[in-house]
DNA sequence: TTGTAGGCGTTATCAA
DNA sequence: TTGATAACGCCTACAA
């Protein structure tokens, strides 16, 4: 039993009167066996609630069995949802998650990352967006030898390393939704630059107004940065243009928060003066009054999905299950109470 | 270098012309060594840009570098905040953070996490608040001589394992605010039975309320669950008693998001027709509408510090300055827009 | 101040 | 189908 009070692959084999390699075999299914071996070294570690040393089996094999979660996400929501549909995945799984934020604004991001990776050598990291959408950082995982798959908003990389979702097409639809109401002045809200999730949803809004021959000034166009505070500045500036918009898309649902905060303080009401849409569909959005209608990001499956293909082949049931994870996630309008028809004028 | 194209300490030693050991020394710091062996061993380090094998540490020391973070919290923005306080704590350090979360209702909750630490052996763990509160769980860790610190709304255990913060005198002053204003029909929803938090905060409301003299009739007292649901219906049950209540002090932020909806859904506007307030202080607080006030409960600041304690000692630059983490903190009344007196009646 | 020998718990190689 | 032996990369004890 040794000091630590766990018993090691020594005891069972002792006891079982077999040698390690065969306990070993045992532990990790060796076709090659003889089942009455089998059974009675399955007994012992039974009996004596033998547990594998996971830093012993890592040393051994040359990997570890963690999971990185690499991210740089503004919104506390969407990085919990991630984080559950990973360990969705991983339950049951040998495989632990590790998390490891990354300050994008940072000069020595890239390094942080190397070094993250080289110390810690993670079996597989899952890069969420923004994060994901940078080409180097793909690159340097793979100089690594690190396995990686990427979220994103389009596909960015081959289906093995890559789980994207539809937000182009998606906000197509959002917008068109707002203009089937009546709705012509409509306003938008953007994601930061940089973000190619931000750039998706915002072509798509440009091609739901061009492809209904409504013309889009610059000025129904405000830049925000995923968060709270920009959706409030950005309404504000939407909402001093004479005539004011009858509704605004905002690229997530923190900033449409904003917005609503920006229209209750000028006294407007949601959504008899002001329709609005958001993106993500976190809790926030049923939450807040009115309910926002708002685009659904299935985040959480996108995760469990991108865990999934990391591990892929390295877990007994799923076997080559895993490869066939999907790679692309349809984002829908879900319909709530912050949109109407715009008042007749 | 070997298969892995890492060079190990084997590298290092062989074109240092040392021997092993004396990597070894340099890279833990050992007092003994020659100045100018450590110099010569540095710089061959940095050539190679060689990275001690943490798995092979891990299996040498028979510990690892992982500090694991046990949770089933109910609310993402709580479990973001810790995991960040966490993470600056950690950061520079050569630790990481795993995250384990864990299912209360469940039945294997306890074999789940005894599976986890006897697997994985994390260096310690950060108890959140529910299950920081099962003394069990705290028992557990112990025997199988794992650190452990909890966080919790009061002290539930010795100075090493516990960080906690005041909440039942933060509640008190929060429910005296409102009867300063003139509030004397006062609601309470109160958090879900078996967290202490969801107790120490009641006790808070009940102390103001007797210490001012007010009864505080049963049927001022809704039951909720920490969860925005719970909230809109506490709420519903609370406004349905006539005559109304002015006020309704709700045990987080979540729950009186809950609340305002409900008020917004009778027409019934925040704060003429009714105050609330909330705790937690979490983002949604400031962003909805009304601006809720609440009590700013500095649950980052708390975690940052329960890392600290939880790797005190075993950094190079804190030594022992971690050893005196602050193990009681604060929280806070912040006042914003949906409180006001009470309307004539 | 430095080096040698042995061990941590597991897996891989290759022979039996 | 099994087992002896040698890695894996680092650390501790003890010796020099």
């Amino acid at each position: 039993m040794e000091k630590t009070g766990q018993p090691t692959i020594n005891d069972v084999a002792r006891i079982a009167g077999v040698s390690k390699k065969t306990v070993s075999r045992v532990i990790n299914r060796s076709p090659l066996l003889n089942e009455d071996t089998r059974k009675r070294v399955e007994e012992v570690i039974g009996d004596l609630g033998y547990i594998p040393n996971p830093q012993a089996r890592a040393l051994a094999l040359g990997r570890n069995f963690l999971i990185g979660l690499v991210h740089d996400n503004p919104n506390a929501q969407t990085v919990m949802n991630v984080q559950q549909g990973m360990l969705e995945a991983l339950y049951d799984t040998e495989f632990e998650m590790i998390v490891r934020p990354l300050n994008r604004g940072s000069l020595t991001m890239l390094d942080d990352l190397r070094h993250f990776l080289e110390r810690q050598r993670p079996f597989g990291v899952l890069l969420m967006p923004p994060i994901s959408e940078n080409d180097v950082i793909a690159k340097l995982c793979a100089d690594i030898g690190c396995r990686y798959v990427r979220m994103g908003s389009t596909e960015l990389d081959s289906d093995e390393h890559m789980v994207a979702s539809n937000d182009r097409e998606a906000v197509r639809d959002a917008t068109r939704h707002l203009i089937d109401l009546g709705h012509r002045r409509i306003g938008l809200v953007s994601g930061p630059h940089g973000f190619r999730s931000a750039r998706e949803r915002r072509l798509g809004f440009e091609d739901a107004m061009r492809d209904a021959g409504i013309a889009l000034p610059r000025s129904m166009i405000a830049d925000g940065d995923y968060r709270f505070e920009s959706g409030l500045v950005a309404a504000d500036r939407l909402l001093d243009v004479v005539p004011r918009p009858t509704a605004i898309f905002s690229c997530n649902d923190e900033m449409a928060a904003g917005v609503i905060h920006a229209a209750c303080q000028r006294g407007l009401t949601v959504p008899r003066d002001l329709s609005v849409i958001g993106f993500d569909d976190t809790p926030i959005a049923a939450h807040m009054w009115p309910p926002l209608t708002t685009v659904r990001w299935p985040i959480a499956t996108m995760a469990r999905s991108a865990a999934l293909k990391l591990i892929a082949g390295m877990t007994a049931q799923e076997s080559d299950a895993a490869v066939s994870e999907p790679s692309l996630f349809r984002s829908t309008l879900i319909r709530r109470a912050s949109v109407s028809a715009p008042a007749a004028e």
